[in-house]
DNA sequence: TAATAATGTAGGACAATTTCCTATATTATT
DNA sequence: AATAATATAGGAAATTGTCCTACATTATTA
Protein backbone atom coordinates (compact mmCIF):
# COMPACT_ATOMS: atom_id res chain seq x y z
CA UNK A 1 0.00 0.00 0.00
CA UNK A 2 1.00 3.34 -1.15
CA UNK A 3 1.15 5.93 1.08
CA UNK A 4 0.53 9.45 0.14
CA UNK A 5 2.02 12.55 2.32
CA UNK A 6 -0.13 15.72 2.31
CA UNK A 7 2.37 18.52 2.34
CA UNK A 8 2.47 20.82 5.18
CA UNK A 9 0.65 23.91 3.94
CA UNK A 10 2.47 27.20 5.55
CA UNK A 11 1.90 31.09 4.79
CA UNK A 12 4.60 33.31 5.67
CA UNK A 13 4.36 36.24 7.76
CA UNK A 14 7.60 38.86 7.64
CA UNK A 15 8.11 42.68 6.51
CA UNK A 16 11.49 42.21 4.89
CA UNK A 17 11.06 40.73 1.21
CA UNK A 18 14.04 38.77 0.98
CA UNK A 19 13.88 37.19 4.23
CA UNK A 20 10.55 35.90 2.76
CA UNK A 21 12.52 34.99 -0.31
CA UNK A 22 15.12 33.01 1.83
CA UNK A 23 12.44 30.75 3.57
CA UNK A 24 10.67 30.25 0.61
CA UNK A 25 13.64 29.37 -0.88
CA UNK A 26 14.41 27.08 2.13
CA UNK A 27 11.22 25.91 1.43
CA UNK A 28 11.49 24.85 -2.09
CA UNK A 29 14.10 22.36 -0.47
CA UNK A 30 11.62 20.12 1.18
CA UNK A 31 8.72 17.79 -0.17
CA UNK A 32 6.98 17.56 2.23
CA UNK A 33 6.14 21.51 2.95
CA UNK A 34 4.75 24.02 0.76
CA UNK A 35 4.79 27.74 0.74
CA UNK A 36 1.70 28.71 -0.09
CA UNK A 37 1.05 32.39 0.65
CA UNK A 38 3.30 35.27 2.30
CA UNK A 39 1.88 38.34 4.18
CA UNK A 40 3.93 41.66 4.92
CA UNK A 41 2.30 42.67 7.55
CA UNK A 42 -0.16 41.89 10.30
CA UNK A 43 -3.29 42.93 8.72
CA UNK A 44 -2.52 41.02 5.54
CA UNK A 45 -2.10 38.03 7.62
CA UNK A 46 -5.30 38.27 9.22
CA UNK A 47 -6.77 38.69 6.28
CA UNK A 48 -5.40 35.72 4.21
CA UNK A 49 -5.60 33.52 6.87
CA UNK A 50 -9.64 33.25 6.79
CA UNK A 51 -9.05 31.79 3.71
CA UNK A 52 -8.63 28.95 5.69
CA UNK A 53 -5.75 27.00 3.99
CA UNK A 54 -2.73 26.69 5.86
CA UNK A 55 -1.13 23.97 8.51
CA UNK A 56 0.60 26.21 10.00
CA UNK A 57 1.79 29.98 9.96
CA UNK A 58 5.47 31.29 10.07
CA UNK A 59 5.47 34.48 11.37
CA UNK A 60 7.80 37.00 12.56
CA UNK A 61 6.90 39.43 15.51
CA UNK A 62 8.87 42.66 14.84
CA UNK A 63 6.75 43.60 12.36
CA UNK A 64 5.48 47.19 11.90
CA UNK A 65 1.69 47.88 12.88
CA UNK A 66 0.18 44.78 15.08
CA UNK A 67 2.52 44.56 17.58
CA UNK A 68 3.36 41.08 18.38
CA UNK A 69 1.64 39.79 21.34
CA UNK A 70 -1.14 40.92 20.26
CA UNK A 71 -1.72 39.70 17.25
CA UNK A 72 -0.70 36.50 18.27
CA UNK A 73 -3.66 36.74 20.38
CA UNK A 74 -5.82 38.22 17.70
CA UNK A 75 -5.19 35.10 15.43
CA UNK A 76 -5.42 32.72 18.39
CA UNK A 77 -9.27 34.20 18.80
CA UNK A 78 -10.19 33.76 15.29
CA UNK A 79 -8.40 30.34 14.37
CA UNK A 80 -7.59 28.43 17.59
CA UNK A 81 -6.54 25.39 15.31
CA UNK A 82 -4.10 27.40 13.55
CA UNK A 83 -0.06 26.18 14.94
CA UNK A 84 1.49 29.19 15.05
CA UNK A 85 5.29 29.41 14.77
CA UNK A 86 7.10 32.42 15.84
CA UNK A 87 10.17 33.87 14.24
CA UNK A 88 12.21 36.48 15.80
CA UNK A 89 15.74 38.40 15.72
CA UNK A 90 15.76 38.48 19.17
CA UNK A 91 17.33 36.22 21.47
CA UNK A 92 15.29 37.63 23.93
CA UNK A 93 14.22 34.44 26.39
CA UNK A 94 11.33 36.08 28.41
CA UNK A 95 9.57 37.00 25.43
CA UNK A 96 9.70 33.35 24.47
CA UNK A 97 7.74 32.45 27.36
CA UNK A 98 5.10 35.28 27.03
CA UNK A 99 4.47 34.22 23.39
CA UNK A 100 4.45 30.37 24.22
CA UNK A 101 1.47 31.60 27.24
CA UNK A 102 -0.13 33.72 24.95
CA UNK A 103 -0.49 30.19 22.54
CA UNK A 104 2.12 29.97 20.20
CA UNK A 105 3.19 26.41 19.39
CA UNK A 106 6.84 27.50 18.70
CA UNK A 107 9.43 29.81 18.73
CA UNK A 108 12.75 29.80 16.75
CA UNK A 109 15.14 32.97 16.03
CA UNK A 110 15.70 33.60 12.57
CA UNK A 111 19.74 32.76 13.48
CA UNK A 112 18.64 29.45 13.49
CA UNK A 113 19.37 26.93 10.31
CA UNK A 114 17.30 25.53 7.32
CA UNK A 115 17.41 22.03 9.24
CA UNK A 116 16.16 23.94 12.47
CA UNK A 117 13.17 25.76 11.15
CA UNK A 118 11.96 22.43 9.02
CA UNK A 119 11.72 20.40 12.13
CA UNK A 120 9.94 23.41 13.94
CA UNK A 121 7.47 23.26 11.21
CA UNK A 122 6.93 19.67 10.98
CA UNK A 123 6.79 19.49 14.62
CA UNK A 124 4.11 22.00 15.02
CA UNK A 125 2.04 21.05 11.92
CA UNK A 126 1.73 17.81 14.16
CA UNK A 127 -0.10 19.36 16.92
CA UNK A 128 3.50 19.53 18.88
CA UNK A 129 5.18 22.77 20.17
CA UNK A 130 8.82 23.84 19.32
CA UNK A 131 11.35 25.75 21.45
CA UNK A 132 14.87 25.38 22.82
CA UNK A 133 16.14 23.26 25.04
CA UNK A 134 16.44 26.65 27.15
CA UNK A 135 13.64 27.75 26.79
CA UNK A 136 11.28 24.31 27.46
CA UNK A 137 12.93 24.57 30.29
CA UNK A 138 11.82 27.85 31.43
CA UNK A 139 8.45 27.14 30.69
CA UNK A 140 8.49 23.72 32.72
CA UNK A 141 9.91 25.80 35.30
CA UNK A 142 7.94 28.56 35.15
CA UNK A 143 4.08 26.54 34.72
CA UNK A 144 1.47 27.86 37.03
CA UNK A 145 3.09 30.74 38.29
CA UNK A 146 1.29 33.57 36.06
CA UNK A 147 0.37 34.32 32.53
CA UNK A 148 0.31 37.64 33.41
CA UNK A 149 3.21 39.80 31.91
CA UNK A 150 6.12 38.90 34.03
CA UNK A 151 6.51 42.67 35.29
CA UNK A 152 3.01 42.43 36.79
CA UNK A 153 4.09 39.37 39.15
CA UNK A 154 5.89 42.51 41.19
CA UNK A 155 4.85 43.85 44.18
CA UNK A 156 4.07 47.67 44.28
CA UNK A 157 7.58 48.48 45.43
CA UNK A 158 9.32 46.30 43.73
CA UNK A 159 7.40 47.78 40.34
CA UNK A 160 8.27 50.90 41.57
CA UNK A 161 11.75 50.17 41.69
CA UNK A 162 11.66 48.21 38.55
CA UNK A 163 10.71 51.70 36.03
CA UNK A 164 13.02 53.55 38.26
CA UNK A 165 15.56 50.91 37.19
CA UNK A 166 14.51 50.98 33.83
CA UNK A 167 14.84 54.45 33.91
CA UNK A 168 18.52 54.21 34.32
CA UNK A 169 18.50 55.60 38.01
CA UNK A 170 21.22 53.90 40.13
CA UNK A 171 19.95 52.20 43.04
CA UNK A 172 22.00 55.00 45.59
CA UNK A 173 19.28 57.68 43.33
CA UNK A 174 16.86 55.63 44.03
CA UNK A 175 17.52 55.17 47.43
CA UNK A 176 17.51 58.76 47.91
CA UNK A 177 14.37 59.57 46.39
CA UNK A 178 12.64 56.97 48.41
CA UNK A 179 14.47 57.37 51.33
CA UNK A 180 15.36 54.15 51.94
CA UNK A 181 18.90 52.95 52.41
CA UNK A 182 20.42 51.55 49.39
CA UNK A 183 20.81 48.03 50.61
CA UNK A 184 16.99 48.31 50.66
CA UNK A 185 17.00 48.86 46.91
CA UNK A 186 19.63 46.46 46.40
CA UNK A 187 17.47 43.89 47.39
CA UNK A 188 14.42 44.86 45.98
CA UNK A 189 16.80 44.78 42.40
CA UNK A 190 17.38 41.26 43.44
CA UNK A 191 14.39 40.34 43.86
CA UNK A 192 12.89 41.88 40.44
CA UNK A 193 15.47 40.09 38.56
CA UNK A 194 14.74 36.60 40.05
CA UNK A 195 11.27 37.36 39.11
CA UNK A 196 11.82 38.53 35.95
CA UNK A 197 14.35 36.27 35.35
CA UNK A 198 16.71 38.66 34.24
CA UNK A 199 20.33 39.04 35.38
CA UNK A 200 21.57 42.78 34.52
CA UNK A 201 19.55 46.24 34.46
CA UNK A 202 20.29 46.41 30.32
CA UNK A 203 17.48 43.64 30.51
CA UNK A 204 15.31 45.06 31.90
CA UNK A 205 15.36 48.32 30.36
CA UNK A 206 14.66 46.02 26.90
CA UNK A 207 11.87 44.84 29.01
CA UNK A 208 10.69 48.42 29.55
CA UNK A 209 10.98 49.89 26.30
CA UNK A 210 9.57 46.81 24.19
CA UNK A 211 6.72 46.92 26.70
CA UNK A 212 6.07 50.83 25.94
CA UNK A 213 6.37 51.15 30.05
CA UNK A 214 8.74 53.81 30.28
CA UNK A 215 7.65 57.74 29.16
CA UNK B 1 32.21 45.49 -32.20
CA UNK B 2 30.59 42.67 -29.31
CA UNK B 3 30.51 44.04 -25.88
CA UNK B 4 31.01 41.81 -23.12
CA UNK B 5 29.87 42.57 -20.10
CA UNK B 6 32.04 41.90 -17.10
CA UNK B 7 29.24 40.40 -14.29
CA UNK B 8 29.07 42.74 -10.98
CA UNK B 9 30.87 40.39 -8.21
CA UNK B 10 29.39 40.51 -5.16
CA UNK B 11 29.84 39.22 -1.35
CA UNK B 12 27.17 39.30 0.79
CA UNK B 13 28.03 39.57 4.97
CA UNK B 14 25.10 38.51 6.84
CA UNK B 15 24.29 37.01 9.97
CA UNK B 16 20.90 35.19 9.25
CA UNK B 17 21.39 32.64 6.97
CA UNK B 18 17.85 32.86 5.53
CA UNK B 19 18.46 36.74 4.98
CA UNK B 20 21.33 35.79 3.11
CA UNK B 21 19.48 33.19 0.98
CA UNK B 22 17.14 35.69 0.70
CA UNK B 23 19.77 38.12 -1.02
CA UNK B 24 21.39 34.94 -3.01
CA UNK B 25 18.13 33.94 -4.50
CA UNK B 26 16.95 37.05 -5.61
CA UNK B 27 20.42 37.98 -7.27
CA UNK B 28 20.08 34.77 -9.63
CA UNK B 29 17.12 36.74 -10.89
CA UNK B 30 19.84 39.19 -12.37
CA UNK B 31 22.29 38.78 -15.31
CA UNK B 32 24.71 41.19 -14.26
CA UNK B 33 25.07 40.60 -10.85
CA UNK B 34 26.33 37.53 -9.23
CA UNK B 35 27.01 36.72 -5.41
CA UNK B 36 30.24 35.00 -5.43
CA UNK B 37 30.65 34.29 -1.92
CA UNK B 38 29.15 34.66 1.71
CA UNK B 39 30.15 35.60 5.30
CA UNK B 40 28.33 35.06 8.07
CA UNK B 41 30.07 37.62 10.36
CA UNK B 42 33.05 40.59 10.47
CA UNK B 43 35.68 38.26 10.62
CA UNK B 44 34.81 35.48 7.67
CA UNK B 45 34.03 39.05 6.13
CA UNK B 46 37.70 40.71 6.35
CA UNK B 47 39.47 37.37 5.59
CA UNK B 48 37.18 36.47 2.39
CA UNK B 49 37.58 39.83 1.20
CA UNK B 50 41.92 39.27 0.58
CA UNK B 51 40.56 37.25 -1.63
CA UNK B 52 39.96 40.55 -3.83
CA UNK B 53 37.85 39.02 -6.17
CA UNK B 54 34.51 40.93 -5.33
CA UNK B 55 33.66 44.06 -7.01
CA UNK B 56 30.76 45.15 -4.61
CA UNK B 57 30.55 44.45 -0.01
CA UNK B 58 26.78 44.15 0.97
CA UNK B 59 27.30 44.35 4.43
CA UNK B 60 24.91 44.16 7.21
CA UNK B 61 25.62 45.82 10.28
CA UNK B 62 23.71 44.32 13.27
CA UNK B 63 23.77 48.31 14.86
CA UNK B 64 25.86 48.62 18.00
CA UNK B 65 29.06 46.39 19.15
CA UNK B 66 31.78 45.37 17.75
CA UNK B 67 30.65 44.97 14.53
CA UNK B 68 28.44 48.16 12.34
CA UNK B 69 31.20 51.15 11.96
CA UNK B 70 34.39 49.30 13.55
CA UNK B 71 33.90 46.87 10.51
CA UNK B 72 33.33 49.23 7.69
CA UNK B 73 36.39 51.58 8.67
CA UNK B 74 38.35 48.01 8.63
CA UNK B 75 37.37 47.33 5.40
CA UNK B 76 38.22 50.52 4.19
CA UNK B 77 41.06 50.62 5.81
CA UNK B 78 42.60 46.98 4.09
CA UNK B 79 40.85 47.97 1.32
CA UNK B 80 39.83 50.77 0.01
CA UNK B 81 38.98 50.27 -3.27
CA UNK B 82 36.04 47.86 -2.69
CA UNK B 83 32.80 49.64 -2.19
CA UNK B 84 30.40 48.66 0.15
CA UNK B 85 26.94 48.78 0.53
CA UNK B 86 25.49 49.03 4.08
CA UNK B 87 22.11 47.46 4.26
CA UNK B 88 20.60 47.47 7.76
CA UNK B 89 17.10 46.87 9.95
CA UNK B 90 17.22 50.14 11.79
CA UNK B 91 15.54 53.36 10.41
CA UNK B 92 17.63 54.75 8.49
CA UNK B 93 17.90 58.33 9.59
CA UNK B 94 19.88 58.42 12.65
CA UNK B 95 22.98 56.49 11.43
CA UNK B 96 23.34 57.04 7.76
CA UNK B 97 25.12 60.03 7.46
CA UNK B 98 28.05 58.13 10.12
CA UNK B 99 28.03 55.30 7.94
CA UNK B 100 28.83 57.75 4.53
CA UNK B 101 31.27 59.67 6.85
CA UNK B 102 32.67 56.37 7.43
CA UNK B 103 33.41 55.69 4.01
CA UNK B 104 30.73 53.50 2.90
CA UNK B 105 29.26 53.78 -0.71
CA UNK B 106 25.28 53.27 -0.17
CA UNK B 107 23.17 52.51 2.61
CA UNK B 108 20.10 51.00 2.16
CA UNK B 109 17.35 49.21 4.67
CA UNK B 110 16.25 45.74 4.58
CA UNK B 111 12.79 46.49 3.23
CA UNK B 112 13.76 47.80 0.12
CA UNK B 113 12.44 45.67 -2.91
CA UNK B 114 14.36 43.95 -4.96
CA UNK B 115 15.00 46.24 -7.66
CA UNK B 116 16.24 49.56 -5.36
CA UNK B 117 18.57 46.88 -3.85
CA UNK B 118 19.61 45.33 -7.68
CA UNK B 119 19.91 49.17 -8.20
CA UNK B 120 21.93 50.16 -5.46
CA UNK B 121 25.02 47.54 -6.28
CA UNK B 122 24.70 48.66 -9.80
CA UNK B 123 25.39 52.08 -8.50
CA UNK B 124 28.10 51.62 -5.95
CA UNK B 125 30.05 49.08 -8.10
CA UNK B 126 30.28 52.10 -10.98
CA UNK B 127 31.97 53.86 -7.94
CA UNK B 128 29.04 55.82 -7.30
CA UNK B 129 27.23 56.67 -4.43
CA UNK B 130 23.32 55.16 -3.16
CA UNK B 131 21.05 56.14 -0.68
CA UNK B 132 17.45 56.82 -0.53
CA UNK B 133 16.34 60.74 -1.74
CA UNK B 134 15.53 61.67 2.45
CA UNK B 135 19.53 60.71 3.24
CA UNK B 136 20.72 62.46 0.22
CA UNK B 137 19.10 65.56 1.74
CA UNK B 138 19.71 65.15 4.86
CA UNK B 139 23.96 64.81 3.58
CA UNK B 140 23.20 67.69 1.73
CA UNK B 141 21.71 69.33 4.87
CA UNK B 142 24.20 68.28 7.42
CA UNK B 143 26.79 70.49 5.48
CA UNK B 144 27.45 73.25 7.41
CA UNK B 145 24.78 72.85 9.94
CA UNK B 146 24.65 74.77 13.44
CA UNK B 147 21.61 73.12 15.20
CA UNK B 148 22.36 69.82 14.90
CA UNK B 149 21.00 67.27 17.50
CA UNK B 150 23.03 66.83 20.37
CA UNK B 151 23.95 63.37 19.98
CA UNK B 152 25.42 64.18 16.44
CA UNK B 153 28.10 65.92 17.83
CA UNK B 154 29.71 62.74 19.46
CA UNK B 155 32.60 61.07 17.39
CA UNK B 156 32.10 58.24 15.91
CA UNK B 157 33.12 56.08 19.07
CA UNK B 158 31.28 58.20 21.83
CA UNK B 159 28.21 57.44 20.13
CA UNK B 160 28.47 53.97 20.15
CA UNK B 161 29.53 53.91 23.63
CA UNK B 162 26.55 56.62 23.79
CA UNK B 163 24.03 54.15 22.77
CA UNK B 164 25.59 51.18 24.93
CA UNK B 165 25.30 53.26 27.66
CA UNK B 166 21.87 54.23 26.75
CA UNK B 167 20.81 50.76 26.88
CA UNK B 168 21.67 50.07 30.33
CA UNK B 169 25.03 48.41 29.69
CA UNK B 170 27.57 49.13 32.65
CA UNK B 171 31.22 50.90 31.22
CA UNK B 172 32.64 47.35 32.43
CA UNK B 173 30.33 45.68 29.74
CA UNK B 174 30.87 48.29 27.32
CA UNK B 175 34.63 47.20 27.45
CA UNK B 176 34.48 43.89 27.38
CA UNK B 177 32.50 44.08 24.37
CA UNK B 178 34.33 46.40 22.67
CA UNK B 179 37.84 45.20 23.89
CA UNK B 180 38.78 48.26 25.64
CA UNK B 181 39.89 49.37 29.03
CA UNK B 182 36.76 50.56 31.96
CA UNK B 183 39.25 53.35 31.84
CA UNK B 184 38.64 54.33 28.23
CA UNK B 185 34.71 54.21 28.64
CA UNK B 186 34.98 55.75 31.19
CA UNK B 187 36.56 58.58 29.62
CA UNK B 188 34.45 58.40 26.40
CA UNK B 189 31.29 58.53 28.91
CA UNK B 190 32.49 61.84 30.48
CA UNK B 191 32.85 63.48 26.95
CA UNK B 192 29.93 62.28 26.06
CA UNK B 193 28.27 63.64 29.66
CA UNK B 194 29.95 66.94 28.80
CA UNK B 195 29.04 67.78 24.83
CA UNK B 196 25.20 66.47 25.92
CA UNK B 197 25.22 68.89 28.66
CA UNK B 198 24.15 66.30 31.16
CA UNK B 199 25.36 64.76 33.99
CA UNK B 200 23.98 61.28 34.71
CA UNK B 201 23.22 57.78 32.31
CA UNK B 202 19.10 57.90 33.05
CA UNK B 203 19.57 61.38 31.00
CA UNK B 204 21.32 59.66 28.39
CA UNK B 205 18.70 57.02 28.48
CA UNK B 206 15.58 59.61 27.94
CA UNK B 207 17.40 61.36 25.52
CA UNK B 208 17.84 58.21 23.56
CA UNK B 209 14.13 56.82 24.24
CA UNK B 210 13.08 60.28 23.30
CA UNK B 211 14.74 60.31 20.17
CA UNK B 212 13.93 56.85 19.05
CA UNK B 213 17.56 55.84 18.79
CA UNK B 214 16.86 52.40 20.29
CA UNK B 215 15.51 49.44 19.61
C1' DT C 1 51.95 74.08 6.33
C1' DA C 2 52.48 74.90 11.05
C1' DA C 3 49.69 75.16 15.03
C1' DT C 4 45.79 73.75 17.54
C1' DA C 5 41.93 70.96 18.66
C1' DA C 6 39.63 66.66 18.88
C1' DT C 7 39.76 61.74 19.37
C1' DG C 8 40.95 57.22 21.08
C1' DT C 9 43.36 54.93 24.34
C1' DA C 10 44.71 53.81 29.38
C1' DG C 11 47.40 53.56 34.06
C1' DG C 12 47.34 54.50 39.02
C1' DA C 13 45.15 55.87 43.10
C1' DC C 14 41.22 56.38 45.14
C1' DA C 15 36.29 56.97 45.90
C1' DA C 16 31.86 55.33 45.44
C1' DT C 17 28.69 51.87 44.59
C1' DT C 18 26.73 47.62 44.87
C1' DT C 19 26.28 43.07 46.33
C1' DC C 20 25.89 39.29 49.52
C1' DC C 21 24.41 37.23 53.41
C1' DT C 22 21.74 37.71 57.14
C1' DA C 23 17.91 39.34 59.92
C1' DT C 24 13.61 41.31 61.61
C1' DA C 25 9.02 43.20 61.49
C1' DT C 26 4.92 43.42 59.03
C1' DT C 27 1.46 41.85 55.90
C1' DA C 28 -0.94 38.49 53.13
C1' DT C 29 -2.45 34.02 52.13
C1' DT C 30 -3.84 29.46 53.02
C1' DA D 1 -2.34 29.43 63.24
C1' DA D 2 1.11 28.56 60.07
C1' DT D 3 3.44 29.87 56.07
C1' DA D 4 4.82 32.80 52.43
C1' DA D 5 5.67 37.18 50.66
C1' DT D 6 7.05 41.89 51.39
C1' DA D 7 9.63 45.79 53.10
C1' DT D 8 13.36 47.10 55.41
C1' DA D 9 18.61 47.28 56.50
C1' DG D 10 23.46 46.38 58.74
C1' DG D 11 28.20 44.85 58.11
C1' DA D 12 31.77 43.08 55.30
C1' DA D 13 33.59 42.54 51.04
C1' DA D 14 33.88 42.88 46.29
C1' DT D 15 33.27 45.48 42.29
C1' DT D 16 32.94 49.37 39.78
C1' DG D 17 33.73 53.62 38.21
C1' DT D 18 35.92 58.22 38.39
C1' DC D 19 39.48 61.51 38.22
C1' DC D 20 43.57 63.15 36.80
C1' DT D 21 47.00 62.59 33.80
C1' DA D 22 49.22 61.35 29.51
C1' DC D 23 50.30 60.26 24.91
C1' DA D 24 49.80 59.08 20.06
C1' DT D 25 47.02 59.90 16.16
C1' DT D 26 43.86 62.43 13.36
C1' DA D 27 41.36 66.52 11.95
C1' DT D 28 40.81 71.08 11.48
C1' DT D 29 42.02 75.67 11.11
C1' DA D 30 44.61 79.80 10.75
Amino acid sequence: MVKTKEKIKIIIADDHPLFRRGLKNAFADTPDIEVVDEAENGDELLKKISKNEFNVALVDVAMPGKHGLDLLKQVREEYPKLPILILTVYPEEHYAVRFFKAGASGFITKESSTEQIYSAVRKVANGGKFASPFITEKLAFDFGKTDRPLHEGLSDREHQVFLMLAEGESPTEIGKKLSLSVKTISTHRSRILEKMQMKKNSELIHYAISHRLLQ
